[in-house]
DNA sequence: TCTAACTTTGCAACCCAGTTGCAACAACTT
DNA sequence: AAGTTGTTGCAACTGGGTTGCAAAGTTAGA
């Protein structure tokens, strides 16, 4: 049943069209983070532009948040519920060196910074580089 | 006189040909990060492999560091003579959102986190967004 | 129910940053 | 002077991201 995904395209106001349900299942099964290029290797019949209007559709509904980790191409996770993609909100990411997967670590707020007042903040993006405990073996 | 330019080259193990040279002079006339398109921009008649290769070599010897601010370009801004581009070295990147400058906030150290030991950590990249202080008025 | 308005999809084409192969050229060595 | 090496310029390509447009699908109104 895809009742689960379909709430949750509903509770943030996305029409649930198959292409959706099946993009955000996949969302839902990854445990990190997956970019445009990953997803059309999944869905090796749909188009790349439809997948790349998915991700922006579900990233302007906050249903997902984008990662530019440096590694060259931007990548996609859930956000979590109660998320608002406000700052409070932002979390420090990690990308594996080895394996190139890139976590959320939702439990590590980006620490604050206090610039000069000269500089007005909006966001911040904070990406840690290193081996992965997987790959750490 | 190039002869501040040849030393830092010399210093740094790069052999002075004439190219390397004026790149150079833009990079320190330059208080800000500036990208190879934007280079190319300063330089009419170079040749954008070849200046691609100039920062490379540079990079390479240390002379700058490339910082990817997360505006699709990868920008590249002279290291501090003491720099070894070790983390003791890295420090936070602002972008201006307004006229997209990305500076160097030298005084700015990256703060520490503190991963669970199942990851190892090689580098943090942090990335400062808002409004500069040219652009608040 | 039939139709008009709107949304989503698929295809093609494009943009642009980054990168590489290769030949011409320059500099350096013996 | 010939050979070796490093540098430059040109051309071409890669790959991620993006857009225009027409076809297909969906929704709503008469």
């Amino acid at each position: 049943m895809g009742t689960e995904i379909d709430n949750k395209l509903h509770s943030k106001d996305i029409k649930p069209t198959a292409m959706r349900q099946l993009v955000l299942q996949v969302l839902t099964e990854q445990k990190t983070a997956i970019s445009l290029p990953e997803l059309e290797r999944k869905f090796e019949k749909a188009d790349k532009a439809t997948l790349y209007r998915t991700l922006k559709t579900f990233e302007k509904h906050k249903l997902i948040h984008s990662i530019d980790d440096g590694s060259g191409t931007v990548k996609y996770a859930l956000c979590q519920d109660t998320c608002e993609c406000q700052p409070e909100d932002l979390h420090v990411h990690f990308l594996c060196a080895k394996c190139n997967q890139t976590f959320c670590l939702n439990d590590f707020p980006i620490p604050q910074i206090n610039l000069p007042s000269s500089f007005s903040l909006e966001s911040v993006n904070m990406v840690v580089k290193g081996v992965c405990s997987n790959c750490m073996i």
